[in-house]
DNA sequence: CTTGGATCTACAATCGTTCGCAGATTACCA
DNA sequence: TGGTAATCTGCGAACGATTGTAGATCCAAG
């Protein structure tokens, strides 16, 4: 059933090349040739007939049928990504870290979004579960309901956030080294007056960022005005520009923002120049995450960057780990952190001599 | 084998739950628990049992195994996607788009980038169609001279680009009614010499963009002067940049730039600034694909906004129809035309009175 | 010449479905 | 009551691989 292919590519590329056809063509059994092809079991075979084998596979362009060997191995070398939205330029490149390196080892990676909801987040999980995917990867913050649950034994690692518990391994940014940056180059300007507009408290990310926050303030000898931290419902420009207007209206003095992400930075931006309030002279602002164009927004923002594709692929490659059964160490796993990287703009000057 | 599972999510989930153990507790065989869960197959049951073997199943938490499925029915419920790179906002909206359509129906959709290099798009689209995708979308522009090839039966549908040949469905923004939008807009600001910065020609959307600009401006009664088109090399802005460098240098007069995307506007932004050039006092200059933050930029830019995601909806829904067999109509397909929106943001005003 | 152990290969079961076919049951009508 | 059609269900063979086990072959030693 599968000769007479047409010449493309170099190889006889035939309607679907099986097993059998390779076994019959080199004169073997199929089981000797499934042992001969496999590296694992090739010893067993005779190294005269597993040239055979391979020379004859080769010249028929045999593929393994991802599904039959998955069905009898019950591994589909596939593995499943949740990311809350995939439009958020901050996911792509973690799914391209990870994509890379587990390509390369044969593995597939299907990406779901769960669009920040915790329900439907849920329902992709289940969807990945029920794909038979050989591990996971969540990148999102709505998981911690339903892993422990159906979650019985497919290997996870945590991409961006952390759990509590530590129960699974985890890649994430190092925010408190990312905060220290901005603080300390906040202060080497000359500012003491120093608010943050911290993100949702909900978020391992919000939550990490203001203890840096305080943290790397006391370290510095400067008190952390409680009165100057205020907190956006969420990471989002709306919610950053609301929590600024906030803290405008308290009345607090102060010179600088260190804002929990760029988006909420650029709400800042928003409620500064409402106020007719320029940025950097009269209070210097500070994002995180570098992500594309704010480096083109008036003024170019002065933010953290941070190894999102490392991060993917650090991800990937314990994840691999897992599937390799390294059992050496179990829970709970200390999270990795990456470095990230203080990129100064213009949205940060010395504060106005008043 | 499957019994005696965790109570959890208020089903019995067990280890896995198979046809058999349904076919067992429904006390049927399991060609006829296969029957009964079919809905095409449904009527030829007794509805009685058909019922019990429904119930039975729910109660049990019974998923159907995909690769056992697959390898029976030849159809893995998986549809591959190739774009040229997802870390470019342009793609992640388009796979937004068809993931929602075919999710819906069961399908998971496995995105590949190819990084705009011609030996991997032929790479990854092998790699899909070893893994048995039902279909495939693709994005990517690299795909002309390998579809032909392997292509057998595999239905395939482009999406933001187009064959010179119509073999494929495509879905694609409709260039020629952007161009003629913001060319109309420039128009009716005053603007009479009217430059284009356009982007590589071996692109379809370059290609068209181009021809959209001398056709819109040859409708409304100006000519098209030849020197005023530049080709950039690539969609990008330092490539727009010294595109607009080199048009700069040519000595001929313009007061506004029609860029082929927001990228190459943007690489004009920067040619204009380096000579003093303000924007829009003395040339005007728009974009096109409103990325996200070109609202944002210095001065914010007025472009042309594609429904990305509502391609990737109907590029899916076309690979739907035919995966259904839809055996109506074959090739050659006209190209399915999706319409833009003018964006008026500040990067253009009337020319200078000069 | 027999026996024991290597070394290699073939047989067949299995993974969880789907589906053609045949057999069984019931119903209906003459 | 017997025959035929209609309706339902069970049997078993696929799909394409992996893998435990048994048998074949060969060589060397007793």
């Amino acid at each position: 059933m599968a000769h007479s292919g047409e010449r493309s590519w170099g190889v006889y590329v035939t309607d679907v090349v099986t097993l059998k056809d390779v076994a019959a063509a080199a004169g073997v059994h199929v089981s000797t040739a499934s042992r001969a092809l496999n590296p694992e079991t090739r010893s067993v075979v005779n190294v005269n007939t597993a040239g055979r084998v391979l020379e004859v596979a080769e010249r028929l362009g045999y593929r393994p049928h991802p599904l039959a060997r998955g069905l009898r191995t019950n591994r589909t070398l596939t593995v499943g990504m949740v990311v809350p939205d995939l439009m958020n330029p901050l996911f792509p490149p973690i799914y391209a870290g990870a994509d890379a390196v587990l390509g390369d080892l044969g593995y597939s990676v299907l990406v779901s979004s769960d669009d920040d909801d915790s329900a439907k987040a849920r329902s992709v999980i289940v969807a990945l579960l029920e794909r038979r995917v050989d591990g996971l990867i969540l990148a999102s913050a709505h998981c911690d309901f339903v892993i422990p649950t159906r979650q019985r034994k497919v290997p996870t690692v945590l991409v961006n956030r952390s759990s509590a518990s530590n129960e699974f391994p985890a890649i994430v940014g190092d925010d408190h080294a990312g905060i220290a940056l901005v603080v300390r180059h906040l202060i080497s300007l000359g500012h003491t007056a120093i608010a943050h507009v911290a993100g949702s408290q909900d978020l391992s990310t919000g939550l990490a960022r203001r203890q840096a926050f305080v943290e790397s303030m006391n370290r510095d000898g400067l008190d952390a005005n409680p009165e100057l931290t205020v907190e956006a419902g969420a990471f989002r420009t709306e919610e950053g520009r609301a929590a600024c207007d906030h803290l405008l209206d308290s009345g607090e003095d102060f010179t600088a923002i260190v804002a929990a992400n760029d988006l909420i930075a650029l709400g800042c931006y928003d409620a500064l120049a409402h106020r007719g309030i320029s940025v950097p002279g009269d209070v210097s602002v500070t994002g995180y995450n570098d992500m594309t164009f704010v480096d083109r927004v008036a003024p170019p923002l002065t933010t953290v960057a941070v190894p999102y594709q490392e991060m993917g692929g650090a991800a990937a490659r314990q994840l691999l780990d897992l599937l390799a059964g390294e059992v050496g160490v179990g829970p709970p796993y200390p999270p990795m952190r990456l470095a990230p990287e203080l990129v100064v703009r213009e949205s940060t000057a010395p504060p106005p001599a008043s």
